[in-house]
RNA sequence: GGGCUCGUAGCUCAGCCUGGUUGAGCACUCGACUGAUAAUCGAGUGGUCGAGGGUUCAAAUCCCUCCGGGCCCA
C-alpha cells in the first residue's frame, strides 16, 4: 500500500472499484438473513446539499454499513419528495410567472409538466451528490412521492381515513396569503414571522340600553373588527367598573393602570367581579352603522367567558372575539354557538357583507376603520405595539387569518392512540421522543390536508354538485370502475398521469342525479412524505412487500422533523393500521457554522460536502461527522476537521507500518493463526488483545444503541493511545530481526489481527480507506471476501480478555512515563542506558506488573534493572537534612543564633532525627554550654542521594539512578550513532534492508576507543558489513554528514554495498 | 411568549444519568525521541465549569431563576 495517504486517488480508486465489480449490488442481492426496514426521510429536492444534509446520509450509511456486517437484509431505498409549494414557487420564477391566476392562463398541464421536470432534474442532482459521499442505497431505485403508484397509495391512505371516519371536512380557520390567494400550511407561517410595529387599538363597547357605559376592548387587529361577534373575559380574573369624567368603563382590574395611561384621564373604581359576573352582557356592535349585516348575526355582541385564550399580560383582558378570523376565536364560538362571520375574500378585500368596506383591501382598511370608530367616540386610544405577525415566505405580504372550508384529519381523535402508539417507540435519545415529541402530539389539532394548488397529490375526493354527497377513492381500479367512460377518456391522453388537470376532467353522476367532479385541491405535501411507510412498498395494491417489511425498524432524521416527518409518519400510520410505523427514531442534531449560527444562503456561511471533500477527503469528513455527539447540533469546525485528518493519516501510517515489514518479511496470516501461537504471545500482545477485545465490546453496544459517535471516539483512542503509540513502539525491535523468529511471527500474527478486525469496525465509517487498505493488506487471502463491506463485524469472544495484564500494562506505562519525567530533571537523556530503577510502592499489583512485564519496563526506560522498594526502603535509602529555624532561634539566642545555626547546620540530620523522635535529648555544645536541640529549631529537608532523581507517580514516587559507568557511557554513545546513522540511511532513501560500510571520524581519542569497542553492535545494528572509526579527519564516502554528539564532533560516512 | 436542548481552557469537545481534587486534543513555551507517521513523548502556561440562588459535610454534576445559542410552536 502506498506510504503516504492521499485521499483523492485512494476514493476515486475505490470508486472505480465498486463499480467494476459491483459491489453493493451484489451485497443488495444477499437474502439469507433477518430483514431491516429502513426507511429514508425523503429529503426535498430544491437546494444543494450542505453538510448537515452529509451528516444526515452519512449516518444512515454507516448504519445500514453496520446493520449488513450483522447479517441483516437491509431495505436502503432513499426517497425524494417531489411535490409542493416550495417547487411551485421556484418554477413559477424560473419561467416569470407570479399568480394562480397566470398558472391557470398558461395552463395546469403545462405547468405541472414543467414542476415535474424540475423535481426529476433536482433528484438527478441530489443523487449525483449522495453517491458523491459514499453513501450506499438503492439509487437506481428511489421512491419518488410523484410516481402513480406512490399517489394511489396515499389516495389508499385518505380513503381509509374516511373509512374510519378520520376524514373531515368543514371550517377552519387558516393562514392566507391575500396575494398568492391560497392557504398557508402552519409551518409555511412560521418560517416568516416578523417583528412589525403597528397600531394598536383600545376600543369602547356601548352596553346594550345604557348610555355612556363601556366595556374596552383591545386590538391589533381593526380590520377583523366589522367581524366582531362577541367579548371574551375570564371567568376568574376581578373586572373593575370605574367612572372616568361622565362615562363608565369596564376593564380587567389588573390592567386599569395601563389602560389609563397617556389618556390623562382620572377614574374612580365603583365596584368589582369576576368575569363570571359579566357574562352575558350584551353590547352594541361598533360598527353596527357601517357593516348592516352586523344586525343579521344571532347570537351575538354579549359578554362570552375563556378561561384559556384571555391573558392580563397585554389589553384589557376583555378581549375582542371574531370567529371567522381567528383559531381561539373559533374555538370558543363554537363553544358558544357564535356564528363565525367573514366577510373577507380570497384576496383579502371586503365582501358585500362587510357593508361600508366592501371591495377595501383589509390592511387598508384599518385606517379607515380607526378613522370611522374616532368619528363615533368609540375610540379610547390608540397605541404603536411591537409584535411578531406572520408573512408569506414567498412573497413577503403579511398573512391573514380567515376561515375557509377545508378537508382535514381528525388527529384531536387520534391523540389517545398517538400518545399510547410513541410509548412502543425506542427514542434516541429518549427525551426526544418523551419530552418533545410526546409534547408535540398532546398539543396535536386537525390536520388540514387539503391546498388550494397544483403541484401535488390530487385529493381524491368527489363531490356531487347537486346533492354534496361526496365519495373518496383509494385506488384506481375503484375510481375506474366508478367513472368509466370518463376515466378511459382521461386515461387516453398520452401524458395521463394521477396528477392535475389530467384527474381532474374524471367525472361521475351522483346517486341524486347530479354531476360529481373531483374537489380541486391537492394534499399536503407533508401527507405523502407520512405515508412513506406503506406507500414505499405501494400498499395495497402489492401486499407482499407490506408482509415481509412492515413495520420501519429505525428512522433517523434531524430534530426539525419532530412536526415533520416524524409526526406525518406516525400519524398516517395510525390512520392507515392502528399501530406505530417504526419502532426506533434516532433524531440528528443540525449543523450550524462556527460561530453557533444556522447556516443560510443568506448569511454566506454554508459549508458544502465537496469543499471538505477536496481539502481533506469523504472519509475524513465522515469520521468527523459521525464522531460527533449525534443529537447535539453539530458546529462545523475546519480546524477539527483539519485533527480528524491528521488522524486518519496516523491511521494509515500504522497499517502502511504493518504492511510494509510483513511483506518484506512475507508474513502471511493464513499460515500462521493467532491460535497456534499462543504460547508464544508476548506480554504486550496479550495485553493489545485484551484491550481490542473491549473495544470491540465498547463499538459494538454504542453501535447497537445508535451511539455511533462512542464507537468513533473509542476506535480513535484506541488507535491513537493503544496501538500507534503504544503497542507498534513495543514491537518496533521484533520487526527487525532477520529470521523467521517465533516471537516476530507472533507480533506479527497479534498485530494483523487487530488491525483486519479493527478494519472491520471502521468499515462503516470510512468506507473508501477501508477498502483501500483492505485490498492491499488482506484480500488476496483465502477465504477473503472481494470487499471489505462483506465482512462481518468482529465477534465479542472474549477469549483474550485479562483485566489483570491490562492493569499491569497501566501500572508499567505510568512508571515508564514517570521514568522520562526524572530523566529530563536530571538531564540525562533516554538514549542513555542508566543502572537503574526504583519504584516505592507496597501494593502487590505494582510488584506483580513490575516482574510480569520487567521487559518492557527495562527496554522502554533503558535501564539495566528494575526494583520495586517499598516506603520504607526508601526512607533508608533517603538521608535528612537539618536546616536551621532562624525565626525560632532568633528571639532565644539573639546575637548567639548564628553560632547555633552553624552547629545545626553540622548535625548528622538522620541520627538527631532518629534521637529526637525516640525523645531522647540531643545537646549542642554552645561555646562550653550545653543547650538542648527542640524540634522546632530546625525545619527537616529529605535528601536525596546525589545520584538519584525521583518523580511522583500515580502508583508510587518513581526513583532513577544517574550513575553512568563508561559501559553505559560507551553504549550511550553507541545508540547516538546507531540513530544517526539510521537517520543518514534514510535521508539518503536506502531500502530499510540494504547493507552499508560505515566510516566515523572524531578527533576526541577515547570516543573513538568506546566506537571501537561497539563495532560488532554498531554493524549490527545499522546493517554495516564494513565498521571503520579514524582520527583522519578527511573522508571519502557516498554519503558524508557531521554530527555533534554531547559537545563532541563526529563525522559519519556511508556507502550502500551492493547485494553479492 | 411556550416546549425541548446546548453553554466546561484561546479553539473543538469529554465529564453531568449514579455529587467527592475538572479532563483530552489543538494552539503557545521549553525539553526529549525518531529506519511507519510534516508523527510521537515529557514538562509548563491557560478554567468565576454562562450568571445568581437553593439542597448537601461536599455541586460542573441535583433543584429553582435569569442570560446567550439552536430547533420547534405561537
Amino acid at each position: 500500500m502506498p506510504k503516504d495517504y492521499r485521499s483523492g486517488p485512494v476514493e476515486e480508486e475505490v470508486f472505480r472499484y465498486w463499480e467494476s465489480s459491483k459491489i453493493p449490488e451484489k451485497l443488495r442481492a444477499r437474502k439469507v438473513g433477518k430483514k431491516f426496514y429502513f426507511l429514508d426521510g425523503p429529503p426535498y429536492v430544491t437546494n444543494p446539499i450542505h453538510v448537515g444534509t452529509a451528516w444526515n446520509k452519512t449516518l444512515k450509511d454507516a448504519y445500514i454499513r453496520y446493520l449488513r456486517m450483522n447479517g441483516y437484509i437491509v431495505r436502503d431505498q432513499p426517497g425524494f419528495d417531489m411535490h409542493g409549494l416550495p417547487i411551485e414557487v421556484m418554477v413559477e420564477k424560473k419561467i416569470g410567472i407570479k399568480s394562480k391566476k397566470d398558472i391557470e392562463v398558461m395552463g395546469i398541464e403545462k405547468f405541472i409538466s414543467v414542476c415535474k421536470s424540475f423535481a426529476i432534474e433536482n433528484l438527478k442532482v441530489a443523487t449525483t451528490q449522495f453517491k458523491n459521499l459514499g453513501v450506499w442505497m438503492d439509487w437506481e431505485a428511489p421512491y419518488r412521492t410523484l410516481d402513480n403508484d406512490y399517489i394511489e397509495s396515499v389516495w389508499w391512505l385518505i380513503s381509509r381515513a374516511e373509512e374510519k371516519k378520520l376524514l373531515g371536512k368543514g371550517k377552519k380557520i387558516v393562514h392566507w396569503c391575500p396575494r398568492c390567494e391560497t392557504v398557508l400550511a402552519g409551518y409555511e407561517a412560521t418560517d416568516e414571522y416578523r417583528d412589525v410595529e403597528e397600531e394598536s387599538i383600545y376600543v369602547k363597547f356601548q352596553l346594550e340600553g345604557k348610555e355612556k357605559e363601556y366595556i374596552i376592548i383591545w386590538t391589533t387587529t381593526p380590520w377583523t373588527l366589522p367581524a366582531n361577534v362577541a367579548v371574551m373575559v375570564h371567568p376568574d380574573f376581578r373586572y373593575a367598573r370605574v367612572r372616568s369624567g361622565d362615562e363608565i368603563y369596564t376593564v380587567a382590574e389588573e390592567r386599569l393602570e395601563q389602560v389609563f395611561k397617556e389618556v390623562g384621564k382620572d377614574y374612580e373604581v365603583l365596584e368589582t367581579m369576576t368575569g363570571t359576573d359579566l357574562q352575558g352582557l350584551v353590547y352594541v356592535a361598533p360598527l353596527l352603522e357601517e357593516v348592516p349585516f352586523q344586525a343579521q348575526l344571532k347570537p351575538a355582541h354579549m359578554v362570552v367567558l375563556s378561561d384559556q385564550f384571555v391573558t392580563l399580560e397585554e389589553g384589557t383582558g376583555c378581549v375582542h372575539c371574531a370567529p371567522g378570523h381567528g383559531e381561539e376565536d373559533h374555538a370558543v364560538g363554537e363553544i358558544y354557538g357564535l356564528p363565525d362571520f367573514c366577510p373577507v375574500d380570497e384576496r383579502g378585500r371586503f365582501t358585500t357583507e362587510g357593508g361600508k368596506y366592501a371591495g377595501e383591501n383589509v390592511r387598508d382598511a384599518n385606517r379607515v376603520i380607526i378613522g370611522d370608530l374616532k368619528r363615533k367616540g368609540l375610540l379610547f386610544k390608540v397605541e404603536l405595539t411591537k409584535h411578531r405577525y406572520p408573512h408569506c415566505w414567498r412573497c413577503k405580504t403579511p398573512l391573514i387569518l380567515r376561515i375557509a372550508s377545508q378537508w382535514f384529519i381528525k388527529v384531536t381523535d387520534l391523540k389517545e392512540t398517538l400518545l399510547e402508539e410513541n410509548e412502543k417507540v425506542t427514542w434516541v435519545p429518549d427525551w426526544a421522543g418523551k419530552s418533545r415529541f410526546g409534547n408535540w402530539i398532546k398539543n396535536a389539532k386537525d390536520w388540514v390536508i387539503s391546498r388550494q394548488r397544483y403541484w401535488g397529490i390530487p385529493l381524491p375526493i368527489w363531490v356531487c354538485e347537486k346533492c354534496g354527497n361526496y365519495e373518496v377513492f383509494g385506488s384506481r381500479k375503484d375510481l375506474k370502475r366508478r367513472a368509466a367512460g370518463s376515466y378511459q377518456a382521461a386515461e387516453s391522453n398520452p401524458d395521463f398521469q394521477l396528477h392535475r388537470p389530467w384527474v381532474d376532467g374524471i367525472e361521475m353522476k351522483c346517486g341524486c342525479g347530479g354531476t360529481m367532479r373531483r374537489v380541486p385541491d391537492v394534499a399536503d405535501v407533508w401527507m405523502d412524505s407520512g405515508s412513506a411507510s406503506f406507500a414505499t412498498l405501494h400498499y395495497p395494491a402489492d401486499k407482499k412487500g407490506y408482509e415481509y417489511w412492515w413495520p420501519v425498524d429505525m428512522i433517523l432524521e434531524g430534530h426539525d422533523q419532530t412536526r415533520g416527518w416524524f409526526y406525518t409518519l406516525m400519524v398516517c400510520g395510525v390512520t392507515a393500521f392502528g399501530t406505530t410505523p417504526y419502532r426506533r427514531v434516532l433524531m440528528h442534531g443540525f449543523t450550524i457554522d462556527q460561530d453557533g449560527r444556522a447556516m443560510h444562503k443568506s448569511l454566506g456561511n454554508v459549508v458544502f460536502p465537496e469543499e471538505v471533500i477536496e481539502k481533506f477527503g469523504r472519509d475524513t469528513l465522515r469520521w468527523y461527522e459521525l464522531g460527533c455527539t449525534t443529537w447535539e447540533d453539530l458546529r462545523f469546525s475546519w480546524k477539527a476537521v483539519e485533527e480528524t485528518s491528521r488522524f486518519i493519516n496516523i491511521m494509515w501510517s500504522t497499517y502502511y507500518f504493518a504492511s510494509l515489514y510483513m511483506n518484506l518479511d512475507r508474513f502471511s496470516m493464513e499460515r500462521h493463526p493467532l491460535e497456534t501461537l499462543r504460547g508464544v504471545l508476548r506480554a504486550e500482545d496479550r495485553w493489545v488483545l485484551s484491550r481490542f477485545e473491549r473495544l470491540v465490546e465498547e463499538a459494538t453496544a454504542s453501535m447497537d444503541g445508535l451511539k455511533i459517535f462512542e464507537a468513533v471516539r473509542s476506535m480513535e483512542d484506541f488507535m491513537k493511545e493503544e496501538l500507534s503509540r503504544w503497542y507498534v513502539r513495543l514491537i518496533r525491535k521484533r520487526t527487525w530481526s532477520e529470521e523467521e523468529d517465533p516471537d516476530k511471527i507472533a507480533a506479527y500474527a497479534t498485530l494483523s489481527h487487530v488491525l483486519l478486525n479493527y478494519l472491520k469496525m471502521a468499515a462503516p465509517v470510512i468506507p473508501f480507506a477501508s477498502e483501500k487498505i483492505y485490498q492491499d493488506m488482506f484480500s488476496g487471502m483465502p477465504g477473503m471476501p472481494e470487499s471489505v463491506h462483506m465482512l462481518g463485524w468482529p465477534k465479542q469472544e472474549g477469549a483474550w480478555k485479562d483485566e489483570s495484564l491490562e492493569t499491569d500494562m497501566e501500572i508499567a506505562k505510568e512508571v515508564i512515563e514517570a521514568s522520562y519525567s526524572a530523566r529530563q530533571s536530571a538531564r540525562v537523556k533516554i538514549r542513555q542506558p542508566l543502572m537503574r530503577l526504583k519504584v516505592v510502592s507496597d501494593e502487590e499489583r505494582v510488584r506483580e506488573a513490575m516482574k510480569r512485564l520487567r521487559g518492557i519496563v527495562l527496554e522502554q526506560t533503558n535501564v539495566k534493572e528494575v526494583e520495586v522498594i517499598t516506603p520504607r526502603e526508601e526512607e533508608e535509602m533517603k538521608g535528612v537534612v537539618l536546616s536551621p529555624n532562624r525565626a525560632a532561634l532568633g528571639p532565644i539566642f539573639r546575637a548567639r543564633s548564628g553560632r547555633v545555626a552553624e552547629l545545626i547546620a553540622g548535625l548528622d540530620g538522620k541520627a538527631t532525627l532518629d534521637a529526637l523522635s525516640r525523645g531522647e535529648p540531643v545537646l549542642l555544645d554552645l561555646d562550653g554550654e550545653k543547650i538542648e536541640l527542640k524540634k522546632d529549631y530546625v525545619t527537616v529537608q529529605e535528601k536525596l542521594p546525589e545520584n538519584y532523581k525521583g518523580v511522583k507517580s500515580r502508583f508510587g514516587v518513581v526513583y532513577i539512578d544517574t550513575t553512568k559507568s563508561k559501559d553505559l557511557i560507551a553504549e550511550g554513545l553507541m545508540r547516538d550513532i546507531v540513530r544517526r546513522v539510521q537517520e543518514m540511511r534514510k535521508k539518503a532513501n536506502l531500502r530499510v534492508d540494504a547493507y552499508i560500510k560505515v566510516i566515523i571520524f572524531t578527533p576526541n581519542e577515547e570516543n573513538r576507543e568506546l566506537l571501537l569497542g561497539k563495532a560488532m553492535e554498531i554493524s549490527m545494528e545499522v546493517r554495516a558489513k564494513e565498521f571503520a572509526v579514524t582520527a583522519k579527519e578527511a573522508m571519502k564516502a557516498k554519503f558524508v554528514e557531521e554530527w555533534e554528539i554531547e559537545e563532541d564532533k563526529f563525522t559519519i560516512g556511508i556507502d550502500e554495498l551492493q547485494p553479492s
